[in-house]
DNA sequence: CAATAAACGATCATATATAATCATTATTAG
DNA sequence: CTAATAATGATTATATATGATCGTTTATTG
């Protein structure tokens, strides 16, 4: 005879590795009424390890691919910037240590990160921050800050502060404007503070940019050109820019999509 | 004939190497009557070493994958943890400046504050600051730092840094022992760390703290009774501990849960 | 869209577990 | 040694988990 306990946390566990089971099913397997089930499900729902049906019960999906959060939906260039992270994943070597920017782009990058065995990772976002916080082998670190509640992204002089202690391999940026005059630039002044001074605390900085972000200006600057090492982009980058770019100094890495478009 | 404290440490100790035990069983095995079995079970849960159901009890299990537990989804005290945060709830003003401590107490805590309209608050819970993030009125500010993956809290250096750069009005601290010879204790020797520093950057500390706490002494010491302006705690606290600690200079709140047990 | 069968939630009865209480026994302090 | 205190066991009232029943809701299928 189990105790309730025992047997919500079974039942929990079922399913889990089963992918579904159905009410009867689980009175047999674990010889109480259909009632008693029922209650348990009700009580497993309510604590989130599963979501009821009619005639039973399915895992509750992880939010690993599944379930894009509301920014995530009205993001354009999912796919682009999809194959920008893989693009800028390749460049992380095991033991490494990383300073990730805020931004959607590198949001991408950060649900790539778990695997590693051996990782670093200091990051103004809190999204970002949520990606990694159960992965164990990573060590991860916020700058602190004021929340900005649009991007969740920390900024001010906590950030600031905290990103001028220390020193990193390499910096993964994000940004809004990139443009061969006006240089790298970005609504908000806080968050521009934030991102030049993470510029200096990186030895090798990487940005990470969809085409539709070159030749666009926006207010802040927060660093030129040659701050720049690497910049990762999609094939929908025009060549002239391309051309461009490359003869300012800046390494580029077009991201290829695998045939999707 | 075995003494009390004995008979505790084997009944947890059988529990957890056996995964399971009833009441009946554990009466058999110590030789004990079953009301004494209860309040073993009673006082092993209070100290986090099992958990109790229906018929016995089983053992509290590691969450050693990246699931919230059991243990975390249902509190046993969340009744008297929000009594405890309506309470320290009443002693915030409009434009206060806070800082908010991690910890389950607090995180009810950080729930209630929606709804002022001018707060500032400054936390290292992420969990906190998770409820916190759409709320316009509220100005919020993370500490930052590394990251535990077991409490969502931000520890070390960065944390530090920045609470040792501002002053607030009001700390909401949490603690896992409380000794009037020991004083402040948690597990974490990090985390105290950064315990302490919140101290020295408050006005008026205000300690929540469930009855649980009383008498329980932890690892890491980062403070002591006379830091301690308020204490909020339930109503489960013996008269006697009322007594002691308020001749130790420190004000009492003994939060009511409205009529419910 | 209606008919039908299955699944569901609400309610109740019951068996059992538990908390509260009190008497008794062990332990400690003076 | 005696008084006070704490722990224990027995007893009783209360609380809880469970299974059965039944009216209602939901999915399916012709």
């Amino acid at each position: 005879m189990l105790f309730e306990e025992e047997r919500k946390r079974l039942i929990a566990d079922y399913i889990r590795q089963r992918g579904r089971a159905s009410v009867q099913e689980l009175a047999l397997q674990f010889q109480v009424s259909e009632s008693t089930v029922r209650r348990d499900l009700r009580d497993l729902e309510e604590l989130q390890f599963l979501r009821r049906t009619h005639g039973g019960a399915v895992p509750v999906l992880e939010n690993d691919n599944n379930e894009p959060s509301f920014i995530e939906k009205e993001d354009r260039f999912q796919q682009q910037k999809l194959a920008i992270a893989r693009a800028a994943l390749s460049l992380i070597r095991e033991g490494d240590t990383i300073l990730l920017d805020s931004g959607t782009t590198t949001y991408q990058l950060a649900k790539l990160l778990r695997g590693f065995q051996r990782l670093t990772v200091i990051t103004n976002s809190v999204m970002a921050a949520q990606e990694l916080a159960n992965e164990k082998t990573i060590e991860l670190l916020l700058t602190g800050g004021t929340l900005r509640p649009e991007t969740l992204a920390m900024v001010g002089p906590f950030a600031e502060r905290n990103i001028a202690s220390v020193h990193v391999d390499k910096l993964f940026l994000a940004t809004n404007g990139f443009d061969t005059e006006a240089g790298l630039t970005t609504p908000n002044m806080v968050e521009a503070a934030v991102k030049s001074r993470m510029i200096r605390s990186a030895r090798q900085v990487i940005l990470m940019a969809d085409h539709s972000k070159y030749g666009q200006v926006s207010f802040a600057r927060f660093g030129e050109l040659s701050d720049i090492a690497r910049m990762i982009t999609d094939r929908d980058i025009s060549p002239a820019a391309v051309q461009e770019i490359e003869s300012a100094g800046i390494d580029m890495t077009i991201a290829d999509q695998g045939g999707a478009a």
